[in-house]
This record gives C-alpha cells, structure tokens and sequence, in this order.
DNA sequence: GCCAACGTTGGC
DNA sequence: GCCAACGTTGGC
C-alpha cells in the first residue's frame, strides 16, 4: 500500500464534501500535470491513503484522509465541453488525462497547517514543503504519514515547550 | 492582488 | 533541441 497527498481548492472539493458523504465514492479528476498524472495513472491503487490538502484558500493545510476505491481510468472531465477541464484534444483513443475515485476516511479534529507541516524537520523531504512546488498529487513515505499522523492527533500542544495551551 | 516559481508552447 | 514568452499555481 502507498500513501498519497492530494492538492485541492476547497472551494472546488473540500474535506467536507467527503464527510458530508460517507461510503459514496467521488470523483478525483482535473489533473493536467504530466507529472501528477504519471503518479495517478501508474502508482495509485485499491487501498491506498490519501492526505486531502487545501490550497489557494484561508485555510491552508491538511484537512484530512481519504482512501483510493478505484485505480486510475479516463477522466470524463476531459470529453466534457462544458467543463472547466475540458480538453479538446482528447478523443477516445487518445485520452491522456486520468481520474481516481475516493472515500471519506476521517477529517482532522482541526486542519494540520502548511506552518506547522513546515516546523516539522521530518517532513523537509517532503515536496508539499519546498519552496516552489506545485505538484498536486505527491508521495508521501510511511515514515511522513505516521508523522503526519501523530501531528494531527497532537491536539492543542505547544511544539516548542510541550505545554498544553 | 501580487508575484516567484514552475510548466507548457511555439518559433526558430 | 533551444529558449523566450506566456500561462498557471499557490503562498503571502
């Protein structure tokens, strides 16, 4: 089993429009980066776990978990002319843009913020945190999600002194 | 809204 | 195949 993050505009598709929905699998489509594709298309299977992470929003960070239900098939989106990720290029035969489906796992006690994922010295391989990076589906190692983890379950506590606040 | 960083496009 | 121009991402 691998571990996954996923990039989403909360606006689009939040944490909540999983918890909202328990045991209904939704659609993860829209990705046009070869590189996020590659990893979707080729990597992501049955099973695997996946970090929902908000971006481009007041709240930025991860939000929660959702598991893959169904591997890698041909995104809709792209045969659809009236969807913003509509790509005209693409025909039955030739359909370069792939989708997954998800389910609702859990949702954080409160959202895990970029900040505090960047505070953390374990996470420093971890793409999400360079500077620059624009890769929306991403590995994460077992190692950074048992951190990650541990971090979100580590509710109202103080990194540097370990006081409860 | 700004803008740095990055990916993609297209002329050559 | 190079690389300048352009478009997009995404934190701030």
């Amino acid at each position: 089993m691998n571990y996954w993050l996923f990039k989403t505009e909360p606006d689009e598709c939040s944490i909540d429009d999983f918890a909202n929905s328990p045991g209904t699998a939704i659609v993860w489509e829209g990705v046009r980066n070869y590189q996020a594709r590659n990893f979707l298309r080729d990597q992501v299977k049955l099973g695997d776990l996946v970090f929902i992470y908000h971006s481009s929003c007041n709240a930025i960070g991860i939000a929660g978990v959702a598991r893959v239900v169904q591997s890698s098939y041909p995104d809709p989106s792209q045969f659809n002319a009236s969807s913003p990720y509509f790509d005209a290029k693409s025909t039955g035969s030739k359909a370069p843009w792939v989708a997954v489906d998800l389910q609702f796992v859990e949702k954080f006690p409160q959202l895990l913020s970029l900040d505090k994922l960047k505070q953390s010295t374990k996470l420093e391989q971890l793409p999400l945190v360079k500077k620059g990076n624009r890769l929306s589906v991403m590995p994460v190692s077992s190692a950074e999600w048992q951190h990650i983890i541990t971090m979100s379950q580590d509710r109202g506590r103080d990194d540097e002194t370990g006081k409860t606040t």
